[in-house]
Parts: C-alpha cells; structure tokens; sequence
DNA sequence: GTCTATAAGATGATAGAC
DNA sequence: GTCTATCATCTTATAGAC
C-alpha cells in the first residue's frame, strides 16, 4: 500500500497525460483509475470532485513550468537562447504522444470548467506571458530585439502564438509547425 | 412540421453555437435537443451519430469561412483593409457568449475526435491559411509588408496566433487581446 | 419527421467494510 | 488508503408507433 502523496503523484502524472491528450472532458475518473491501477473511488479519496483534481491538475503543471522557466534562466544567457529553449520544452510535449500544452486545451474548454479552475488557468498565462516579456524587454534593450509597443503585448502575442501553433500542430501531427511558427517570429523580431 | 432542411439547419446552428462556448465532449444530444425544441431521437433522424454531426459542423462552418473570405476580398482592397475585416470578425465571436472559433475549438480536442473530422479541420486550417498566405503575398509584393522566409510559413505563424489570442481571450473574458496582438503582428510586419 | 420508450453502458460520486 | 457495492443521472443510440 502506498502513502497519501506517493498515490496522489501516480493519479496527477496520469490525469496530466490524459487530460493533455483527449481534453479536460475526454477522460473519466474510470480511465484514469484504469492507468494508475487502482479503483475510481480511491482517486475520489485523494480528490473528491473532479473540478478538484482540475485545479490541482493546473497548480502542479505551473509549478513545473516555473521550475522549466528558472532552469532556462540559469543556463541560458541569451534572450535567442531562452526563447529558443522554451520552445523545445513544449516541443518534447507534442512528440511524447502528440499532447497539448495543458493548459492550452484547458482554455479551449474554458466554458466547462469551475471558476477556480479558470482562475489558476489565467495565472498560468499570467506567468508566462511575465517570463516572456521579461526576455523581450531586455532583447530590446540590448538591441538584439526590435518591436513595437510594450513588451507585455509582444508577450502576449508570442505566447498566444505558440498555443495556437502546437493546437494546429497536433491537428496536422506534425511538431514542425510550431518550431518554424516560433523561428518565424524570432526571425520577424530580430533587430536589423 | 419542418422539412427535413429546416430542422436540420436548426440543429446545425445550436450545435455550433454549444460547441463553441462548451466544446464537443462538453455538450450531448439532450442538450442539443432541448435548446432546439425537438427530442434527442429526432437529432438522431438527421444526424445518426454524433462523429455525423460534427463532420456536418465543421464542413459548414467553413463554408460560411469560405463566403466571408470572398466577401472581404469583394468589399477590401487593401492588404491592411482585409486583415482588419478578419479580426473583426472574429471578434464578433468572442463578443457573441464569448464563443472560441469552432475549428480553434475542435483542433484542441482532436485527440478525441474521428479521422474523418479531424481530415475536415485540417482543411479548415488549411484554406484559412491558403487564404492569410495570399494576402501576406500581395502585401509583400505591393512593398505595405516587410516578413522572411514564405507567406505560407507567416500565414500558419499568424493564423495560430490568432486561434491562440482568441483562446487567451476567453480564458481571460476580454476579446481585446484578440484585436491588441493583431494590430502588434500586424505592425511587426509593416514595411518600415 | 417527430414522437415515446427503452436499451446498454458510462459518469461523477458516496457508504461502509477491511 | 483502498476496496466492493451501489447510486442517480447522463450518454449515445435504436425500435417502432403516429
């Protein structure tokens, strides 16, 4: 028998995987059982409504992708550099059976989630959109980078993008697109 | 008693307008049935399984893309007119319940979709972007848009950015991000 | 074409034994 | 903590009357 977090990791890494796969709505507390080798009513014990293991869902994976982000910061100097790592680390995630960003899809399924749900999902952008505007505003202020406006809508508008195209990248089971998507825009973006 | 063509159209519209605020595995028959008036039975007449239904969504939703294509073509003349004419309608989407393109939608949940609709979204993809890619060459060729590398790889670039700022705007209930990272890709790639 | 009735299975969730 | 057993409800889908 196992101990409380030893089970509550197996069912979360599970519930990632499967959510990232077939969406928010696609899978059963069955499945899920199924894949981790339990019963569904032990996942209930651990998450008694679904909408709970939602919002633990979308807690861990920021927490990881904060962890993504530091380690970038730490072995990368460069803004090309950074940006060029980020996107191989969601890249991983489309060639590891064809998965989405998590919480990509779980914003295309905005409509059927709990509104905590939807609030740890804005935090997500929230803090990838920063990361990403961080990079940017000192891009720019080595003249490495040239855009208009503020870096905050430069973020935004990269982090949208690269969603968009691991979504159309997924539909066309071809990575590809969101690596010459990403290079696309470095490339528009690098100062002349 | 309707014909068969008007219930039909009738079921078709309240599908769509479910599955862009809910998602496809977010709505059932039921839900259909009764925002249409009718029995789930009788949805069943017109559309045998839901994979018919769907497939039957997506080719008319790109229909109407098709027409609103020509008619921007017909009432724009300029690359900059057209673009705009794009976004906003688009925005009227978010701004209608603040539904997700239904393409957008269904791309992130391809993962439980069948073959034959997931064959239909790519085509969907694939002629919104033939379209973006023959406007990016005229703006280019005209001198009104300075971008590297093939109008094909900047219309995929541009298109997923727009499905993905269109999903950060729902997730975050303000369809102006829609409109902030159109104008900023829009100035990105504007001829200095 | 639409209805009632119904099937067969899935779904999220709970009670209580071990 | 995990199990069996069970629940009410929902899901897609079909048969056959009108």
């Amino acid at each position: 028998m196992m101990n409380q977090s030893e089970t509550r990791e197996k069912v979360l890494a599970a519930a990632e995987r499967l959510c990232q796969t077939r969406g928010y709505n696609g899978f059963s507390f069955r499945d899920l059982a199924e894949l981790v080798g339990i019963r569904s009513a032990s996942i209930h014990y651990h998450f008694p409504a679904k909408a709970d293991l939602g919002k633990a869902l979308i807690i861990r994976y920021r927490q990881k992708m904060e962890t993504i982000l530091l380690e970038i910061d730490r072995r990368e100097s460069t803004v090309a550099g950074r940006f060029k790592r980020f996107i191989a680390t969601l890249r991983e995630i489309l060639k590891d059976e064809n998965r989405m960003c998590l919480c990509g899809i779980l914003a295309a399924e905005a409509g059927t989630l709990s509104p905590e749900m939807k609030a740890e999902l804005r935090r997500f952008f929230d803090e990838c959109e920063a990361w990403l505007a961080a990079q940017l505003l000192v891009g720019r202020q080595r003249g490495e980078l040239a855009f208009a406006g503020s870096p905050t809508t430069a973020a935004r508008t990269m982090f949208g993008a690269v969603e968009g195209a691991m979504i159309a990248s997924r539909a066309f089971n071809d990575d590809s697109r969101l690596v010459e998507s990403a290079n696309w825009m470095f490339a528009q973006m690098a100062a002349t």
